[in-house]
RNA sequence: GUCCCGGUAGCUCAGCCGGAUAGAGCACAGGUUUCCUAAACCUGGGGUCAGGGGUUCGAAUCCCUUCCGGGACGCCA
């Protein structure tokens, strides 16, 4: 139940029904009619701004118009009273029978709380991490999981039916790097003094238990064979631990994708070559001269003649080539034929998760879409994660790519804990640059939001358990009782819940979730404070029966709303700390 | 040069589909514990929402423009 949806309506219905009777001129667009709470507490419980948006179309007043609406909507269900204000914003106060509604419903939906058919089933492929399977990912790819990961429950429980994808790129010249880099640790294996790893080749450690796997295998029978015999083998192999790793990696976040598919198989399949078949077929391919790229111009840059998509019929900056000089595909031909595999399976949008340095995409992969399916047949989102920047103690974190020192993600997650490393993530906009510092995510304090949400669930869970215990609570609930402003606070930040889910699903927000957690928490951490200053508000009362049963169920509510929540998070509720 | 992201309190950031007196945390000043976890809470000061223009009944929010910071523009992957 969505309260503000249902508000919403009846507004709407109600001028409807205005219009019907000639109050109105027929046909008004009521579209941006909105039921919203109002920021301040004191303006009611839902406002509605329907007479200022109206009084110009209608030709009204909007005072008038406000008046009119509103000794309309007072008579209905739920509404004790109906005022006109500012503006002609028209603040509605529901009847003290309402929320009591509101709690008996969380806890009747419980887990299920919040959910919504907001996406109508519509199906949804979110594609993220995606990084390329020549190694253990680092803390660069932590963000981009997270927030794929959270994304994707968020849409979800909002009613899509959302697959999650990872893109493996085993189909490059990197690929062949990384084998390579495998037979020398292979040679190591069999006893070879291999010495350093040489430039141009993958340094990492990691690919020591390739070299000795390699060896378990093959014996030495692969060393006196030329490259062109062995590559593809240990090739295999490789790659095989590598995505072997990798979801090692992503499990220690809680992260298990569906899907893992494979560019290379879009080449072995024929998909890459149909694709650009089909899109020459529509006329979207040409042969032509591309201009030098702007700015600093790369010195083997060479003006050829080439075959070409012609992305900017779609909105992209510059045609896109497929096709590479020795009459290879381009990645980019291979990107193409990914997303029309992902059209074919019948997914109506498209997301992508991605680096901010990949900024440069989000014009092309939209064109690529348009152009396979055709414009606004395909919903194309691509969400940009902005780097993280590690710190300890306030000093930054220092990395060398070069000596191989980078920080990985499994060195992150086995410090401070998965649970840690999601909030956080989350608890920024997707596009603002987020600073992380190992010291400060495990502190045990109100600073840190991850700990300050948790506290607050596990806070309730140990009331639950004192009263289980004292075998206190087992008088009648009786929402009404709750009438303090606290209280109060805390419900209508409830009743908000399904509203907030809806919000941060339509723009792929996950952060709001997260903060919404932390808002929360916050008035929860307040309401026990209160009680103790005035031991009237604590939750057991011993000689109160029907109160003390009443609070418990009420802290059942809010611990569904947090727990339903941090779940979408990917983050554990946790019962005590 | 073109494109993308950002610019909100001293610091780090929220701010919904435009809505009423712009919020939170940190920091700073003060207060709260015989009582379910003080691992918490309460009170207070602090703002040219980068600048300018526009649309609107109403703009931090939408549009245009300037400035500042970051990123991207390759037959790489």
């Amino acid at each position: 139940m969505n309260l503000f949806a249902h508000f919403q309506t009846l507004v709407r219905d109600e001028l409807t029904a205005m219009a019907a009777e000639g109050l109105l001129p027929p046909g008004l667009d009521l579209a941006r009619v909105t039921a919203e709470p109002p920021r301040e507490a004191a303006h009611g419980d839902v406002a509605t701004n329907a007479a200022m948006v109206l009084a110009k179309p209608a030709g009204q007043n909007p005072r008038a118009l406000a008046e009119a609406l509103a000794a309309r909507l007072a008579r209905r269900p739920h509404v004790a009273q109906a005022e006109v204000a500012g503006p002609g914003f028209i603040n509605l106060r529901l009847r003290a029978e309402f929320w009591p509604r509101v709690l008996a419903a969380i806890l009747e939906q419980g887990e299920a709380y919040g959910r919504s058919t907001l996406g109508q089933g519509r199906k949804v492929n979110c594609e993220y991490v995606s990084a390329n399977p020549t190694g253990p990912l680092h803390v660069g790819h932590c963000r981009g999981a997270v927030f794929g990961d959270a994304l994707a429950e968020l849409l979800s429980v909002t009613g899509h039916a959302v697959v999650k994808e990872y893109y493996i790129n085993d189909a490059g010249a990197q690929v062949d790097v990384l084998a390579r880099s495998a037979f020398l640790r292979y040679r190591e294996a069999l006893g070879e003094a291999v010495g350093e790893i040489p430039a141009g080749l993958y340094p990492g450690s990691y690919l020591i238990p390739v070299g000795e796997a390699l060896k378990d295998k093959f014996g030495d029978s692969l060393l006196n064979r030329p490259e062109a015999e062995w590559l593809p083998l240990v090739r295999d192999v490789t790659m095989a631990m590598m995505m072997e790793l990798i979801r090692a990696d992503l499990a220690a976040l809680n992260i298990r994708q569906e899907v893992f598919f494979s560019e290379k198989s879009l080449h072995d399949t024929g998909q890459v070559a149909e694709t650009v078949a089909a899109l020459r077929h529509k006329g979207h391919i040409y042969e032509g001269r591309l201009p030098p790229p702007k700015g600093e111009v790369p010195e083997d840059w060479e003006d050829r003649e080439q075959t070409l998509f012609r992305a900017t019929a779609f909105g992209d900056d510059i045609d896109r080539p497929l096709l590479k000089s020795d009459g290879s595909y381009t990645y980019f031909a291979s990107d193409v034929a990914y997303a029309r595999n992902k059209i074919e399976r019948g997914f109506n949008e498209l997301i992508y998760v991605l680096g901010a340095d990949h900024g440069g995409y989000v014009k092309r992969l939209e064109a690529i879409a348009a152009a396979l399916a055709g414009k606004g047949t395909v919903d194309v989102v691509v969400r940009l994660c902005q780097l993280v920047k590690l710190f300890r103690n306030g000093e930054p974190v220092r990395m060398s790519k070069r000596a191989g020192e980078f920080v990985t993600l499994r060195d992150v997650v086995d410090e401070v804990g998965p649970d840690v490393v999601r909030f956080m993530m989350l608890f920024r906009k997707n596009e603002a640059p987020l600073d992380f510092d190992f010291a400060r995510v495990t502190e045990q304090s109100k600073d840190n939001p991850v700990f300050y949400v948790q506290y607050a669930h596990a806070r309730i869970c140990s009331v639950l358990r004192n009263a289980e215990a004292e075998g206190a609570g087992q008088g009648e609930v009786n929402f009404a009782l709750l009438t303090d402003e606290a209280e109060g606070a805390l419900i209508r930040r409830m009743a908000l819940y399904p509203r907030l889910l809806e919000a941060a699903a339509l723009a792929h927000e996950p952060h709001r979730v997260a903060f919404y957690l932390h808002e929360l928490a916050s008035e929860f951490h307040a309401l026990w404070n209160k009680g103790k200053e005035l031991p009237q508000l604590r939750f057991i009362l011993r000689e109160n029966g029907n109160m003390t049963a009443t609070r418990l169920a009420f802290l059942r509510a809010i611990r569904y709303c947090l727990a339903n929540g941090l779940r979408i998070l990917g983050v554990r509720p946790v019962d005590e700390m």
